[in-house]
DNA sequence: AGCATGCATAGACGTATGTCAATATAGACG
DNA sequence: CGTCTATATTGACATACGTCTATGCATGCT
């Protein structure tokens, strides 16, 4: 089962406890988001204007090698966090801003009425 | 700094790039929740009528020790997803829906206009 | 064709994590 | 007080993870 269906399917945590197939698929995606840099890199992808990124500029923001940014980006494609995209000599990478949404729906707390 | 005050001074990843200081800390929430035995755990507590539920409860609903839900428990209170109490020999679990609130509110996308 | 550049992959290494069995602690109750 | 029950802590172990260096693979350029 793809990774955004499996979200698209689990309710809020407030409203009935997850079972374990959804649990699994869940914990995939906060798991990539649980660690500071791959954070700041999709941040920086995620509020960039016109949405894209290139690979350089987000090697250029941290005192990281080239191939630990490489790996950070991989997990967070993995969990269709981002996706990415070749022109020329260039790799580009953009938000999916459907997967963060639905995470998103998924801690969102009922309002208070 | 309180964790739950670095979630509150946290922009949305849509509108800027987070610090270095602001994705540690939210990145704690969220490897804590990278889990899935503990996104289960949260569930369980968070969709409770009343909102409390006592350890034997959790304990009860998997196939693992108990010294190992206890631990998971532990990372849920440190990172400010739970509380708990103690009264007489069971110990009482509560959600702290401001820190879920803030985290859904870090990750939120803006509506579409 | 050959080389330079941008990015990905492979492998190695230390540290962190999830789990368990064993033990400790705290409260209830005889 | 002693003991039972509910939960927490400790220590051990295998596995996963983040990082690096070295290398591979495209693409563009001369």
């Amino acid at each position: 089962m793809e990774l955004l269906q499996i979200l698209e399917c689990s309710p809020p945590l407030t409203r009935e406890p997850l079972d374990a197939e959804q649990a699994a698929g869940v914990a995939r995606v906060f798991k990539a988001l649980g660690d500071p840099v791959r954070l700041r890199i999709l941040s920086i992808v995620a509020s960039r204007e016109g949405g894209e990124v290139c690979v350089c500029d987000i090697t250029g923001a941290f005192e990281l090698s080239q191939p630990t940014i490489s790996h950070h980006l991989k997990v967070l494609k993995e969990v269709d966090l981002l996706t990415s995209e070749r022109r020329a000599s260039w790799v580009y990478y953009r938000l999916v801003p459907e997967t963060l949404g639905e995470l998103s729906a998924l801690l969102g707390v009922p309002a208070t009425v």
